[in-house]
Parts: structure tokens; sequence; C-alpha cells
DNA sequence: GTCTATAACGAGATAGAC
DNA sequence: GTCTATCTCGTTATAGAC
């Protein structure tokens, strides 16, 4: 029971640092030499352990976005008054669980990349949008759904407060801003 | 009186593709290429208009980036309670004005250029969040604040819907997902 | 598993003809 | 003003020693 350590692998290692300026700095923004540098290692090290810049960002996305997949299915039978409140949270967690992650999905990356593994990816994040939105598809219930769930992942990887805390605000203003009834207590 | 033709000018049809590139795919993954190839024109033309990539994007988003300069010197002589409504407003307005280049500014541009013409816009979006949350340093209203913000950059570049419709459903999620106090009738 | 060296390619930028 | 051709550099990726 000693396998927690700091320095897990050197893979690991370069999966975490990746996550990290891949979210910063974009994909296209970050270099194998920027990942290696930050590593302590060198590029061929990085290719070593993974097929391609592209295969280092399939494995780190790979994850989340499964779990992204899961809640989705888990939304879907829910009617349209209970799918609102249980998409917020879910996503909130799944969010708080894979921080840098979430940017890299939710942004950017489709845009430059059709592989099978990011091709899912559009109809999850619209069901999941749909879903903010209480299914309602009233143009200002789309709109706010799209802020708040881009405004989510945008906020949580440069946000440095403990995740109990940015849990309650993230949800609280997710409930405010899609507020369409009154049912809460806040 | 006869200013207004389909295509005013190279050089505009070249800041308005880059905008347009830029805000999709960002700066870093955006190529001269990609921009004369969109244009209909080759690099060595792009580079006849302007002093280089990074000159196309200073252009691009001075006006915008002075814009942000004069809202935040409107926001600062009003009190608290005042700030915020304004805040909101003034800035859905600009990004209205502004819909490519938002995008641009707030988000991704500083982490990879710090030049004197973007130096002075981290304090900017810093003063714009502030007056969102109220001139709050609650954890919880900065958070919104920043949520707000960022989502309604990254909305506004991929809607397709007219301003006036896009302006009230922006204006509208704003204030619910900032709300502290009861004073709208929304 | 990790390294140095280098190949192969694409990017931004320049030169000079038209 | 716009082009083709070219230069230079940074990037991804490979080869081969240790």
């Amino acid at each position: 029971m000693l396998r927690a350590m700091a320095r897990v692998s050197t893979r690991d290692e370069i999966l975490r640092v990746a996550a990290e300026q891949f979210a910063h700095f974009g994909y296209k923004g970050t270099s194998l030499q920027d990942i290696a540098a930050e590593v302590g290692c060198s590029k061929a090290t990085l290719l070593y352990h993974f097929a391609g810049k592209d295969a280092i960002l399939a494995e780190l996305t790979a994850p989340a976005a499964r779990e992204l997949a899961d809640l989705v299915a888990r939304l879907a039978p829910l009617d349209d008054t209970a799918v609102q409140a249980a998409a917020i949270e879910g996503f909130v967690d799944l969010v708080l669980r894979h921080r840098r992650e979430a940017k890299v999905i939710y942004g950017g990356i489709p845009q430059f990349l059709q592989e099978p593994a990011f091709a899912g990816l559009l109809p999850l994040t619209d069901a999941l949008c749909a879903a903010f939105a209480g299914r309602s598809t009233e143009p200002a219930a789309c709109i706010a759904a799209e802020v708040v769930l881009s405004g989510i992942v945008t906020v949580v990887i440069d946000e440095e407060r403990e995740a109990a805390e940015l849990r309650a605000a993230l949800v609280g203003v997710a409930r405010r801003a899609l507020l369409t009834r009154p049912d809460d207590k806040d």
C-alpha cells in the first residue's frame, strides 16, 4: 500500500504537465519542448511513452470524456424539471474532478481535431447544454445555458480556491443564472 | 456616400477574416496561410499590409481594447450598487459591437503575448470583473463574476442570433447570475 | 527508459519580378 | 498591390547510442 508517491511515473507526470499546459496555453500553443522542460526530460522521452502529441491529448481527455458520456446518459431519463438540477451538480462535480482537462475538452479542441476520440464530444456538450436549459428551446434559456457551461469550464482551471468552496459557488451561480422557477433555498 | 460596398479593401478584408479565425481557432491555431486562403490572396500580400502576424492581432484588437478602457473608466466613479448594472449593460454592448474580437481579447492572448498593446488588458479585465461582483471580495461573488464574464465572451462568437435578442438574453442571465439583492424587474 | 543528433515539415517573414 | 520563390526558424518525429 505504498503506491501514492509524489513521483508516480514519468508517464503520469507527462500527462499531468501536458494537461496543465494545454489548459493554459491551448493545444497548439504548447510544444513538446515546453512539456519536456517542465517534466524534466527530453522530447524523445515523451515520444517513447506516447505515439505523438495527439496521443497525449487523447489519453489525457479520455477519462473526463467518458464521465461526460456517463453523465449525459444519467440525465436522459429525467424529466424536464429534474434534469436541470442534476445537470448542474453532476457537471460541476465532473469539472472539479478534472479541472485541467475540462477546459481542453469543452473549448478549442473540436475545431482542429476530428479524430474518433473527439468526434463524439460535440453531441455530448449539446445534450448537456440542453439539460442546463431544462430542455427548453427558448433562445434566452439556451443562451443562458451556454454562458454558464462555458463560464464554468473557463473559470475552474485558473481558480486557486479549494474544491468545496468552488463547488458551492459554481452550483450557486449556475442555479441563479438558469433560474426560471422559484424552487430553491440557495 | 457610396463607401459601403461588399469588398471595402483587401486590408479590411484581412482584418475581418483574421478576427474570425483567431476567435475560432485561437491566435496560435491560425496560420497566415489559413487567413490568406480565406481572403483569397497570398501570404506576401498579408505581410505587405501588416508588419507581421502580431501586428494584425494588435490592430484587430485595438478598438475593442480602447472601448474596454473607456468602460472601466466610466465605471470607476460609480458606487458599489450602481456599478454592477452599468458594467453588465456596458460590457454586453461592447461585446456585441466586437463579437469576434471580444473572445480574442478576453481569453488566450495574455498568456503568450506580453507586448505593450496587451500589457494593459489584464488590469482592465480584473477591474471589470470586480465591477461585475459589485466590488465585493466575497469568493462566491468573485467566482460568479468570472463565470459570467468568460461565459459571455465565449458564447457571443458562435451565436447566430440577432443582436437585440442576444443582448436581452445576455443581460438577463448576467443579472440573475450576479443577483445579490432584489432590485430588478428583469 | 532516457538521451543526443538529426531528419522532415510547416510556420512567419523577406526579396524581387510584375 | 500582388505575386512566386526562398530563407530561417521552431516544431514534430525518428535513429541509434547508452
